[in-house]
DNA sequence: GTTGAGCGTT
C-alpha cells in the first residue's frame, strides 16, 4: 500500500472527488482531503491510498491534470506513519 | 460569501 499526495486542488474538491479519479486508474483503498482544523474548509489538498503497484500508474496518470478545474499534483506522500515495512 | 504553498488524523 501506498500514499499520495494530492495537492493543488479546488477548495470543492472532496474526499470522492479523489477516489472518484483515481479509481479510473487503479484501485482506491482509501481517500482523504484534508479541511482546516477550526473553520473545517478544504485546504485545498488531500491524500489517497492506493496499492503501490497502482501508485506509480496513477502519479503518472493523475499528476499534472486536471481536477475539478484546476490542475492538480500528485506525489506519493511522506506518511505520517512508516508505510515502508 | 474570502485564500493558493504545501504533506493529514485517530
Amino acid at each position: 500500500m501506498a500514499t499520495l499526495y494530492v495537492g493543488n486542488l479546488p477548495w470543492a474538491t472532496k474526499a470522492e472527488d479523489l477516489q472518484d479519479a483515481f479509481g479510473q486508474y487503479g484501485e482506491v483503498l482509501s481517500s482523504r482531503v484534508i479541511t482546516d482544523r477550526e473553520t473545517g474548509r478544504s485546504r485545498g489538498f488531500g491524500f489517497v491510498e492506493v496499492n503501490d503497484q497502482d501508485a506509480e500508474k496513477m502519479v503518472a496518470a493523475l499528476n499534472g491534470t486536471e481536477l475539478g478545474g484546476r490542475v492538480i499534483t500528485v506525489n506519493e506522500a511522506k506518511s505520517r506513519e512508516a508505510e515502508r515495512a
